[in-house]
RNA sequence: GGGCCAUUAGCUCAAUCGGCAGAGCAACGGACUCUUAAUCCGCAGGUUGAAGGUUCGAUUCCUUCAUGGCCCA
């Protein structure tokens, strides 16, 4: 029973201090981490070891005990990688070798001594000196299989972390990722900002929001689903090249691809165009890639994803015509797209406007081939309410998504700056929401405001960061890239 | 929201047609000064997710619920 093993270590904790020790000490300093001795001294033999009697103190938790009678081998895991310690019994002061009996697998222990090498080639730490710095309670999981349970490797992801390896290293993936991106833009003179996530009136996407309350003020509050007005306000003040890295919330379903609260980047340059920011998504996922992984292709599940540049690129009626089977001349004949919306059992086709319809179309036949990195382009202006007219045919916008593993990445385009159009577009949105569509874009006159002081030309984007820590971690689950999604509390 | 699947010892998993609930690892006791999932001997550990039903008898069959996973919308 668990009771039983967690009763047996606090005993082992109670003979700690009836020793005068503290199973909870913090007086222990690390001089050297597993990986630093493990670089030191890789090409050092035994003899050359000896020679030089390196003297270390590692700190880290025990993964695992092989005791040989009067020689124990402990394996500690600290934040860098695992070393072994080995406590001799003629090595060791008789105090600490009593304290060995008192050790258990997943303790916090700190050994000092010189390093060494063992007749089998494990180099390893002579302890000269034990301490137990943490009394865990806890028996750890099974250490061939770990832990496995999906559900319980989610609510305790720090036994998770512990006992994985590899999922460890796709959490250390996600923090170089975050890292690499913010060092990209900052080195091109853009200025990380950070904006409300509480809004009086929400925006910048199509998504139900959460929905609070302020008590002092007693004031309804929305989750932001997005910064982008807020960031074009910025813009309009004379921020041009702005980024934020943070938290969206977006009150709609859970699945392997959505978590109610994920991370986007968004970032604005004026002065740029749409087409500009397709040169910049490639440079970005191009060579975050291969800061990662040393190349421009990699595995995921069973494709091989290529991030060598150029993208492919393909428009939106391009996939109607080459997909969807709709005739190059019919993309905007509605009896043409309501045939093959019901090829493709598209819901609820009949009560779509037009360009919600060719999109519903695009998605249901085109969205799970584009594997390779696709930049979508020339959107139905229907569905874009913040974006710029085509020049060349005002029924389109000058926007592009990027899709990869099936997947929707980033999301972008050259940013409406008419205040007068922004206006009707919110007004032909505000239609939409009385038809029934919750997922209208709500009107903001203060955003209206703000453009009719003039916001530069600029160009706009989005990119899910879970999604794209999946695609360059090769994670089929959203869940495997947040350390603590959203789940039902324990019963 | 719908369908399918899973839930058994701390962990990973068994259990024949409905017939005494088992193993490995971890723990506990012991042997062992070069182990690498150490090895060897011994010992212990269970409200089979919850509630109800069928049955002489339920881990197994049925119903409801809970949690999780996958697929679909």
């Amino acid at each position: 029973m668990e009771d039983t093993i967690i009763s047996q270590r606090r005993a082992k904790a109670d003979a700690l201090r009836a020793r005068g020790e503290d199973p909870y000490a913090n007086d222990f300093r690390v001089t050297h981490t597993a990986a630093e001795i493990h670089a030191a001294h890789s090409g050092d033999d035994l003899e050359t070891l000896e020679q030089k009697a390196v003297q270390v103190a590692v700190g880290g938790r025990v993964m695992a005990i092989r005791r040989m009678g009067k020689l124990v081998f402990f394996v500690l895991a600290d934040r860098s990688g695992q070393i072994q310690a080995n406590l001799f019994q003629d090595a060791l002061p008789a105090a600490d070798l009593e304290r060995i009996e008192l050790v258990d697998v997943g303790d916090i222990v700190g050994v000092a001594g010189p390093v060494m090498r063992t007749r089998r080639g494990e180099l390893s730490v002579k302890a000269t000196s034990l301490r137990l710095l943490t009394k865990s309670l806890r028996p750890l999981p099974e250490k061939w299989h770990g832990l496995t349970d999906v559900s319980t490797r989610y609510r305790q992801r720090y036994v998770d972390l512990i006992v994985n390896e590899d999922v460890r290293r796709t959490f250390q993936a996600r923090g170089r990722i975050v890292s690499y991106i913010r060092r990209f833009f900052e080195d091109r003179d853009y200025l990380e900002v950070e904006t409300p996530m509480l809004q009086s009136i929400y925006g910048g996407a199509a998504a139900k929001p959460f929905v609070t309350h302020h008590n002092s003020m007693d004031m309804r509050l929305f989750m932001r689903i997005a910064p982008e007005l807020n960031l074009k306000r910025l813009v309009v003040g004379g921020l041009h090249r702005v980024f934020e890295l943070n938290r969206n919330f977006r009150n709609e379903g859970i699945s392997t691809r959505h978590n109610p609260e994920f991370t986007a980047l968004e970032f604005y340059e004026a002065f740029a165009n749409y087409e500009d920011l397709m040169a910049l998504t490639e440079e970005l996922l191009h060579g975050l890639c291969i800061h990662l992984h040393g190349t421009d292709q990699i595995p995921y599940g069973e494709h091989t994803l290529s991030f060598a540049q150029p993208f492919r690129r393909l428009s939106v009626y391009q996939g109607l015509i080459e997909h969807a089977g709709v005739p190059a001349d019919a993309v905007e004949d509605r009896d043409a797209l309501l045939a093959a919306a019901q090829r493709l059992h598209v819901p609820k086709a009949h009560e779509m406007a037009l360009g919600y319809l060719q999109m519903a179309i695009f998605e249901a036949a085109a969205e799970h081939l584009l594997v390779q990195p696709t930049f979508v382009t020339d959107f139905p202006l229907d569905v874009s309410p913040l974006s710029r007219r085509k020049d060349a045919n005002p029924k389109l916008v000058d926007r592009f998504e990027l899709y990869c593993a099936g997947r929707e990445i980033a999301n972008a385009f050259s940013e409406l700056n008419d205040p007068i159009d922004q206006h009707e577009r919110f007004a032909a949105q505000a239609n939409q929401r009385d038809k029934g569509d919750e997922e209208a874009h709500p009107m903001d006159d203060d955003f209206i405001r703000a453009l009719e002081y003039g916001m530069p030309p600029t160009a706009g984007e989005g990119i899910g960061i879970d999604r794209l820590v999946m695609l360059m971690t090769n994670q089929p689950s959203i869940r495997e890239v947040i350390f603590f999604p959203l789940l039902r509390p324990e019963a």
